[in-house]
DNA sequence: CACCGGTAGGCAATTTTTTGCCTATTTCAT
DNA sequence: ATGAAATAGGCAAAAAATTGCCTACCGGTG
């Protein structure tokens, strides 16, 4: 599989060592990593870059790696944040998943546990990876209510589609949809099945 | 003002003892509490009684309570669930949370905090909305369509309505929505105004 | 007390969505 | 070539959501 979309982690971290091994680690297997020692730092990168993931220290100085995806999460609400920790209180885990963490590794973490994390949402998040994701947030403040739950909506037929590789029935079954409905809606929000299949083999 | 909804807790424990400890002083304090000891004994209550709320042990013989909230999610997907354990792994917190968890609880559970988690709910979330993420991933896969792009919907006007403080009409402004359509969908998604501003400034 | 602004419900007309039934097209294997 | 399976579209009935209009309640104020 090609990376039909561009697929930017930004790597968090205080600790520059475990920075440069994982940042090698993901860049040996083709994934762009920018990194970040400090919350600060990671801001710049994340107005200056387009980013897909965070991957960040739970504990950092000055600020945790709890209200630094708290601060993010206002101007990217649904940007997905990976958090690891070697010594999470549960409360944290608690906190974290809450803020809507997409998972909690431990430190140190196993690179090849990184890689399948990410390898995994970048499947899943493939529907939003190109357009629609940037219609989603930037549709967050300022839209209908309307407007912005057919965005929703067309997010997840569309990667429900990607998923089951264009295979409507699957998807039917999935979504527990009637067939013509999901036609209806697929012509309403401008899904096209083919484009997301043919897009997806490249 | 009352309970104005029926708030009955199902507590879900194999230790008899922690069972009756909590259950006396959960009524204590005015709470319906059914109990079980076995994730058989809460399926039967469930079937049984109308429930709002699951509290359970995470590890529990035969069923643990993560499989036992997945099957629950089969049938009633947005109960709210709230899990306890003694020695959890931090994979454990984190498979709960994904599965919708309100809360994760260390055992022993502080029966003050545990109150204090079931008021919260009763206030408020009686769904399971706590962070754009869960409404937005709908969690688990295997939601019908419906199901997830109401519960984002349910999330978009429930974070509307606590960022204008309850105020209707700057909602509507915002949401650009007819008041009427605004006051039916609250009903249909179970959105009470009053429970969500009352909350806002405890 | 009467009035006003903000909120909410009843009801019916209107609009939109969903669904079922039937048919067309494409692809793939026999 | 023929048939089976998967995907789509037309169309109309049925169901659901939206809207406007009117009324009602509540808390504060003149």
């Amino acid at each position: 599989m090609k990376a039909m979309a561009p697929h930017a982690v930004l790597l968090v971290d205080d600790d520059l060592d475990v920075l440069g091994a994982n940042s090698r680690f993901l860049r040996a297997h083709d994934i762009d990593v920018l990194v970040a020692d400090s919350a600060e730092a990671a801001f710049h990168r994340l107005a200056e870059h387009p980013i897909d993931v965070i991957v960040t220290d739970l504990r950092m100085p000055k600020c945790s790696g709890l209200e630094f995806a708290a601060q993010v999460r206002e101007s990217r609400p649904l940007i997905p944040v990976v958090f690891f920790s070697g010594y999470a209180q549960l409360s944290d885990v608690v906190a974290a998943m809450k803020l809507g963490a997409v998972e909690f590794l431990e430190k140190p973490v196993e690179p090849d546990e990184l890689l399948q994390v990410l390898h995994r949402l970048r499947q899943s998040y493939q529907g939003m990876l190109a357009s629609p994701r940037q219609a989603f947030e930037g549709l967050h403040q300022g839209y209908s209510l309307k407007m912005r739950v057919l965005a929703y909506e067309k997010y997840l037929i569309e990667s429900c589609l990607i998923e089951h590789e264009g295979n409507i029935a699957a998807v039917l079954d999935s979504l527990q949809i009637n067939r013509r409905t999901l036609n209806d809606k697929m012509i309403r929000l401008g899904i096209s099945r083919t484009a997301l299949i043919s897009r997806e083999d490249e």
